[in-house]
DNA sequence: CTGATGGTATTCATTTTTGAATAGCTTCTC
DNA sequence: GAGAAGCTATTCAAAAATGAATACCATCAG
């Protein structure tokens, strides 16, 4: 019995993913005709079709759907692998991949990692920004910002500190629409808030009422502003559109933000830096990490008043 | 630029780990010259040698010993998928790989297992026997009996119970040299232990100790049969070569094994089946799951004194 | 209805990969 | 010191994988 090709699994998961063998090819630098023939090399091995065949694509079946995972973890690990082997080992150069928040990864990361690549020029980042939880373990980033203690093993964790998240608005809104002095003038206000509410957002809610017994019914509010990115709530807040959430590290760069009732509402948020313990050695890893840190403590300190 | 090969990366490892291009070649069903070629591929990739070549085979150096456990996650999530990908999926049939401790597989599993395979023939088992906690998570097994309690979220565990270990012995060894009737009388008899001591085994000593402080220091015993494998206890004990260790399960099969001072040394262990929860709707695993769940019930409670 | 776009299947020449055979080296055993 | 066993490197013919070209089908916009 012949093994099957790890190569084979590699088409079938660009297949699987771009939903056609000319996408998926053309995905993998590869013809149409040999993504087809891997897919049948592949379904001849296993002894069942994989996809439905049609004019306009091809339709996964079940037991495609099932395999996927494993494919996707084929691939992040070929992905890392390929990371960690380019570059030199002594040298500080080649790839290191970063996963943080949208709002963290376009606010506060760019000039920690231009000062990096300043003094490592052929330090290359890939910025992964979501808020889906990117397995570190399963190799799908090298180092994650997270805003949850790692319990995990197998992990190298630095805390950052607490970089709460306040309620703020833009001083032109608050010029026009007066600034709220006390939770009940909340309800007259323009709230920014999120789309769907996402299991995290509900039971951030929760925890929020129990904290904050002075505060509002969220249901209350007037939230006339809905959109599920942390980034474009920001932008909204500083176009003015009315009151949102936001990190105070964030606002407090920008002069014309003005956070609203800091001593009622304030969502405290832990912010880690993590990586796998086998990077620990890697020279660019370190560098990378370490810089995280420093830079991103250098952020948590100004969100301390001090002035 | 182009993509390296995943096949590269299996012959690769498969060099690593045999130590020369042909024995690896020979692993993957491949001739020699062609896993030349893969790893000189691989090199010419990368940019860098990953073996110094001499006569006598390839060693590694170190850039290839750092991607070494990239290229063992591949290997066992490849394994899986195609476990995973054999056998029809409405069927019981196909591959299940369990991971268990030697005495667990040796003298428990087999009755669960074949009554499991009777009633199931095209069910094929793979069992791998080792106290290395094999990662569910990495697939390097779908299903695990573990005796500590899976803190990992994304699988599935089930409680079997407390099958604790005691102090035993073969009937004729105690005809021989006598019964110990109190901890004192233990220091002039001949144990049977572990001949390196692992981190694990150092643990245990300090936690037991604190436990049993009637019981004579451990080093005031004479260790006279040194063996690091359960199983080889096992068999010494059998023999008639002293007191050792083991689970009271197993040793209550068997008449002529007796335990010494039950009320004094009691070692609990408890015992958990586990398996990654995307393997929950497969038929064959949640099907050998709940066998092996069951069997090992009905172990656990010949274990307590019933007769 | 027509043309543009994007898909699969098939054919065939070309390129690439592979294996068998062989030479040459080292180590170990008798 | 002879011989066996195990290894790498190289050569060359055979086998396998690939890509370009093409036919053909579905969908959508105008």
């Amino acid at each position: 019995m012949n093994t099957i090709s790890w190569d084979l699994y590699r088409t079938f998961l660009a297949v699987l993913r771009t939903g056609s063998l000319s996408a998926g090819a053309r995905d993998l630098g590869l013809t149409q005709p040999t993504a087809g023939r891997h897919v049948e090399a592949l379904e001849r091995a296993l002894g069942y079709p994989l996809f439905t065949r049609s004019q306009q694509g091809l339709r996964p079946t079940d037991a495609a759907l099932a395999l996927q995972p494993y494919a996707e973890t084929l691939a992040s690990t070929a992905a890392a692998m390929e990371r960690h082997a380019t570059g030199a080992s002594g040298d500080i150069s080649g790839v290191v991949r970063i996963s943080a928040s949208d709002v963290i990864g376009i606010e506060v990361l760019p000039p920690i990692l231009a000062a990096l690549q300043d003094e490592h020029p052929h330090l290359t980042i890939e910025l992964s920004l979501s808020d889906a939880v990117e397995d570190l373990l399963r190799r799908e980033a090298d180092i994650a910002i997270r805003m949850t203690n790692p319990a995990q093993e197998a992990l190298v964790a630095q805390r950052i500190g607490n970089v709460p998240i306040g309620l703020h608005a833009h001083q032109r809104y608050l010029d026009r629409y007066g600034m709220p002095l006390s939770p009940a003038d909340l309800k007259g206000h323009r709230f920014i808030g999120f789309d769907r509410k996402t299991a995290f957002i509900r039971a951030m809610e929760v925890r929020f009422q129990a904290m904050m017994p002075t505060f509002p019914a969220l249901d209350e509010l007037n939230w006339s502003y809905r959109i599920d990115s942390n980034v474009a709530q920001l932008a909204a807040i500083r176009a003015g559109v009315g009151i949102g959430f936001c990190q105070t590290g964030v606002a407090r760069r920008d002069p014309d933000l003005v956070r609203i009732l800091p001593d009622v509402f304030e969502l405290p948020l832990e912010t880690w830096v993590v990586m796998h313990e086998n990077l620990r050695r890697g020279l660019r890893w370190r560098k990378t990490f370490d810089a995280l840190v420093q830079g991103l403590r250098d952020y948590a300190r100004e969100t301390r008043p001090q002035d």
